[in-house]
RNA sequence: GCCGCCGUAGCUCAGCCUGGUAGAGCGGCGGGCUGUUAACCCGUAGGUCCCGGGUUCAAAUCCCGGCGGCGGCGCCA
């Protein structure tokens, strides 16, 4: 038996002369008259192997191999200055390979961002580019598990199937489960939460989410990680707080371990050095007047589009907070403002860079007449929403969530140019598979 | 739902405006090259120019219809 060195611990750890076996998969490979270079990938990094032609058992083989085959060899570690990463090994022995057929995908594709990238996505998840965004998810998940924990929040987990509309029906899928027609995929955890803080407190959950939205955008897909919290007795300022340190905390994490990737990707980690609390905390009348001395023509009432949110960001270098919405342009579920009714207690974060919306939240209405009177203004149907109205006949208290997109905070920490790049298999309106 | 763009080799694209025998790079295959970093050089195979109709002596190119794809807006995370 052996034992298998990594192509990271080939370069951290190995000595000259050692001997090591190495496994994974053709990166490049380049043909001379008396060696072949073989830039051999696995999970953690690329090494450079040599197979000299004075050792016919090995070179043979490696001129059969194609791009990404596959293959474990035996050979001997030497530094070399004109190695990727200083070091080569020498290969002595093939001690198995699998050639296959010529891989799909090549450079022109690749630099195009094509595509037909999208239709071989179970090949393209291979390259560097999707390893590292694949890696910096991994973390970005995992930090954001840690955040909540250490803050005393319990994680739990929601039913996928609902029979009832979060933000109302046209955005739901229909799900045939069995002989009945109104169960639908989750739009969100959000009420299924609500419920669970009068038993725990302060839970989240991270979870996928699924909207019909036929929406055709660098930011949009129709399945999408969803990480929710919800808190009894908190207040909007308290949401804020937690948005922030949570993402700071994501952002801090990515940066402590994964240079490597971001480095891969491009990405100016100026950009995000500069993200700490507190964000600055911008109210809705505040971003109108701006945008309309500015030149848009916007005024109180009017939801923020796109291209108002990008204007508004360009005065801004981190995330923002930007609270206290009109009633008419968010969910029935945000409780309206006692100062000024006609506002609600509710927050956006928006992310720099052109990145816009990461986050949705705000205080919820605890008191039962005003959510069924707020329900009907919406045009909704209380008698489906019972079981939530039901909630705030019980010991209702003040209460205020979130929720977060995690693949939109990938593609901004990323610095991606499409959503479905911070996922390694994207649904939209139109696509599936693979 | 609305607006715009595109469809030519396995992949990325040029050719279309101004009609006249189908092109390049990458990839494949064959050969060459003393160390490459998306190697390079020579050769070679590979096409229902999305489909249907029309105009014309002649259509990848012009016109009409269809199909497929992409981007943006709205909506949202």
């Amino acid at each position: 038996m052996y034992t298998i060195w990594t192509t990271k611990q080939v370069l951290q750890f190995a000595k000259p002369g050692d001997e090591v076996v190495l496994r994974g998969w053709v990166y490049r490979k380049r043909e001379f008259r008396d060696k072949i270079f073989v830039l051999l990938r696995d999970g953690e990094g690329v090494v450079q192997l040599v197979f000299a032609k004075d050792r016919p058992e090995v070179y043979d083989i490696a001129a059969k191999l194609n791009i990404e085959s596959s293959i474990i060899v035996k050979g001997v570690v030497k530094e070399e200055q004109r190695a990727p990463g200083g070091k080569e090994v020498h290969v002595s022995d093939v001690i198995w390979f699998f050639v296959g057929e010529p891989f799909p995908i090549n450079p022109s594709a690749a630099q195009a961002d094509s595509e037909y990238l999208l239709d071989v996505r179970h090949l393209w998840i291979r390259s560097r580019k999707m390893w590292a965004v694949l890696r910096i998810r991994h973390t970005v998940f995992e930090a954001i598990h840690e955040y909540f924990r250490s803050r005393g929040f319990y994680e739990v987990q929601c039913p996928i199937f609902v029979s009832a509309a979060v933000e109302g029906g046209a955005t739901l899928f229909p799900v045939k489960y069995f002989d009945r027609e109104d169960v639908y995929l989750t739009q969100s955890a959000q009420f299924y939460l609500e419920a669970l803080i009068y038993s725990l407190e302060k839970v989240y959950t991270v979870a996928p989410s699924f909207r019909a939205e036929p929406s055709r955008t660098r930011r949009h897909l129709t399945e999408f990680w969803h990480a929710e919290a919800e808190m009894a007795w908190a207040r909007l300022h308290d949401v804020m707080n937690v948005c922030e340190e949570l993402i700071t905390h994501v952002v801090r994490k990515v940066l402590d371990e994964r240079l490597e990737e971001l480095s891969i990707l491009g990405r100016d980690t100026e950009k995000l050095e500069r993200v700490k609390p507190p964000f600055p905390r911008v109210l809705y009348d505040e971003a109108i007047e701006m945008l309309q001395k500015m030149g848009f023509n916007v005024k109180w009432g009017d939801d923020l589009g796109a291209d108002e949110e990008r204007a508004l960001m360009q005065k801004f270098d981190t995330p923002i907070h930007l609270y206290g919405f009109p009633e008419e342009v968010k969910a029935f579920y945000h409780k309206n403002d006692p100062q000024d009714p006609k506002r609600t207690l509710s927050v956006d974060v928006l992310a720099p860079e052109g990145y816009g919306e990461i986050i949705g939240g705000g205080e919820r209405i605890e008191d039962p007449d005003e959510l069924v009177r707020k329900i009907k203004k919406f045009g909704l149907r209380p008698e489906d929403y019972y079981w939530y109205i039901d909630l705030r006949k019980y010991g209702s208290v003040p209460h205020a969530g979130f929720g977060l997109g995690v693949d939109r905070l990938v593609m901004w920490i990323c610095g991606l140019d499409h959503i479905r790049d911070a996922v390694p298999f994207p649904r939209d309106i139109r696509r599936v598979k693979p």
